[in-house]
DNA sequence: GTAGGGTTAG
């Protein structure tokens, strides 16, 4: 007959290992931690069946932000000689000490271990903590060669860790080591690899990957990864190109990761029956209907084809707002020129005790720069780290010199960018140069130019900029210069070009485009709009038009004509462009708003214009 | 019992 307490005992034991992985799955970790001390009262002495309690506990403790019960628990590890010979415990104990951000003691308890005797799991757990703590993490490939060089074998989980978090240069070599391993037939290891290509902008590979997976491997998130390929890549027509394709496919259905790729896209495009489309078909299914990832891609999509009343109206009926919701309404109304509305959401958003961070400062601040708005710029730029502890990035940065540029304090920008505490990027100086195109000022233009073609030499805007900074100056000696560069290093001006989603189907233009059916009316009610803007004295009384070359006609023309001749009074015109309007079309625009009495949209690539009554939203600051 | 892939905002 067994002895009563050791059958006791066991079955107890059992009972709290199963009870403490239950309450700390459910999320009740102190309840968890607690079973365990109470067991413990029962089993002072080792080696008992502490082993199955403490993986759990030491994740309790994670979980809890406590590192003196993780110290505790790692102390009762090794007094019970459990460590550092088995498997699980140690890889608690790193996963403990990663997820309490001590991972440098993760690392002194693997280091301290000859590595052949170290566990696949231990190490997983090890470049997971890198790859948590930093991305990307060289200490976390360090830790796969280590792995490596002492034979142990790693895994799919390996992979998965160690991917996301690899450096760039790291990606093909690692591509390799799986596709020698066997390991790029497993599905998960594979739509990882196309995502980390994806992410170092390596998209042709990635599409590889996909096409060289075998139909029944390729699953839902196959699918997704490589929509988001294409979406973070900017290749918006190649989402939606892919989409239809997934729809054809019998073998998966889209789901709301899918739907949030391509409704980016169309948000991106301008698209906005597309958009529209999906957010019918969206509105039609139960389970989206609380997807706050859902509903902060509607935000901004309906934002950024204009109609920002109904980009409005989802986020005032979202259940649950995150922090995503509000920088997609705030840069919305920023992008608009409404800056008083961003500025107070943004204010607002601060009462509902939302901590800000990076993302939505730049949206912040970009609205200042955009509404020009300095001052108030100046201060949240200020706040930034004194009020929300958030160190500035070059993004920010660059967002300050835009702002401080645009509003003609050159010096100040330039004051600013030589006192960061890192390294000025191509944007930074990009923006210096627009600022320097808007005021004309030639020195520093060309300054801000000789830093920029440096950083990003094939940045056909930059040329441009400088170009047209010789241009206004009166130097065509100048001009003749930056076009012998373009030349000699093969860069073309991006073409021009705008549309309309009209009745949802998208009309194109670019510059002296005659290839639209309707090329003859076009330009006929062109001629005559821009005889009338000629004499119209009540907007004309700022000039400059009549000494402007005539350069042809832009495509944002072409696309409002279209627009004004297709839709009756009161229907929305919307022109998306994909470069910046230039002076002569927005004056041509806020006059003939006037003249047909009409209202229209255009977006081009910083802002949206509202035109109506003969002034357009943007207060001819952009 | 331990380690883990694809999602939104700029």
């Amino acid at each position: 007959m067994q002895s009563v307490p050791a059958h006791a005992s066991g079955g107890c034991a059992c009972m709290s290992a199963v009870g403490l992985r239950q309450l700390a799955a459910s999320g009740r970790h102190h309840k968890a931690l607690a079973l365990l001390r109470h067991t413990l009262l029962f089993y002072p002495q080792p080696p008992i069946p502490i082993a199955s309690l403490l993986p759990s506990a030491l994740l309790a403790a994670a979980a809890l932000s406590l590192p003196a019960a993780a110290f505790h628990l790692h102390a009762i590890s090794l007094k019970s000689g459990l460590l550092p010979s088995d498997a699980y415990v140690l890889t608690t104990v790193v996963t403990a000490y990663s997820r309490l951000r001590l991972l440098p003691l993760a690392c002194r308890l693997l280091d301290e271990l000859p590595a052949a005797e170290i566990a696949t799991s231990a190490f997983n757990a090890l470049i997971c903590g890198h790859a948590l703590a930093s991305s990307p993490s060289p200490a976390a490939l360090a830790t796969f060669r280590r792995m490596r060089l002492a034979g142990v074998p790693f895994d799919d989980v390996t992979f998965l860790a160690l991917l996301p978090a690899a450096p760039p240069a790291s990606i093909p070599p690692l591509h390799g080591v799986a596709f020698r391993s066997s390991l790029v037939f497993a599905p998960s290891v594979s739509n990882c690899l196309l995502s980390c290509f994806s992410r170092i902008g390596a998209v042709d590979v990635a599409r590889q990957l996909f096409d060289e997976m075998p139909d029944q491997r390729k699953d839902l998130v196959s699918w997704n990864a490589m929509i988001s390929c294409y979406a973070q890549n900017g290749l918006a027509h190649q989402v939606l190109a892919f989409y239809d394709k997934m729809k054809e496919s019998t073998s998966v259905e889209p789901d709301a990761i899918t739907l949030i790729g391509v409704l980016s896209s169309c948000a991106n495009l301008g698209a906005h029956s597309i958009g529209r489309r999906i957010e019918s078909f969206i509105n039609q299914k139960d389970s989206y209907a609380s997807n706050t990832h859902i509903k902060n891609a509607l935000i901004n999509l309906h934002a950024k084809c204009g109609d920002l009343a109904r980009a409005r109206k989802v986020f005032d009926e979202m259940h649950l707002r995150t922090i995503v919701s509000w920088t997609a309404i705030i840069a919305g109304y920023g992008m608009h020129g409404h800056g008083d509305e961003a500025l107070f959401l943004f204010d607002k958003m601060l009462e509902e005790g939302i901590k800000p961070d990076e993302v939505v400062m730049v949206s912040v601040l970009s609205v200042c720069s955009h509404v020009g708005m300095t001052d108030k710029g100046m201060e949240y730029f200020a706040s930034m780290k004194t009020v929300h502890g958030i160190m500035p990035s070059r993004e920010h940065y660059a967002c300050m010199v835009d702002l401080l540029g645009r509003a003609g304090q050159l010096k100040e920008a330039w004051d600013l960018i030589v006192s960061m505490p890192m390294e000025p990027d191509s944007p930074i100086w990009g923006a210096l140069l627009g600022a320097c195109k808007i005021h004309k000022n030639v020195e520093l233009g060309e300054l801000a130019f000789e830093k920029v073609s440096k950083l990003d030499p094939t940045n056909v805007g930059y040329y441009v900029l400088l170009s047209n900074i010789y241009s206004d100056a009166g130097r065509l000696d100048g001009v003749a210069r930056i076009r012998a560069i373009m030349k000699q290093n093969g860069l073309k001006k991006d073409p021009g070009c705008s549309y309309v989603d009209y009745k949802g189907k998208v009309h194109l233009f670019m510059a002296d485009d005659h290839s639209h059916p309707q090329a003859n009316r076009i330009y006929k009610m062109i001629l005559q709009l821009e005889a009338m803007v000629k004499n119209d004295n009540r907007v004309y009384r700022n000039k400059t038009t009549e000494n402007l070359p005539l350069t042809g006609i832009h495509s944002e023309k072409l696309a409002l004509t279209f627009g004004l001749l297709n839709t009756e009074s009161g229907e929305e015109i919307v022109v998306i462009k994909n470069l910046r309007v230039c002076e002569d079309c927005h004056h041509f625009m806020k006059t003939v708003s006037h003249i047909v009495n009409r209202k229209f949209i255009v977006r081009d690539a910083s802002r949206f214009h509202h035109f109506e009554g003969g002034a357009c939203s943007c207060k001819d600051y952009w």
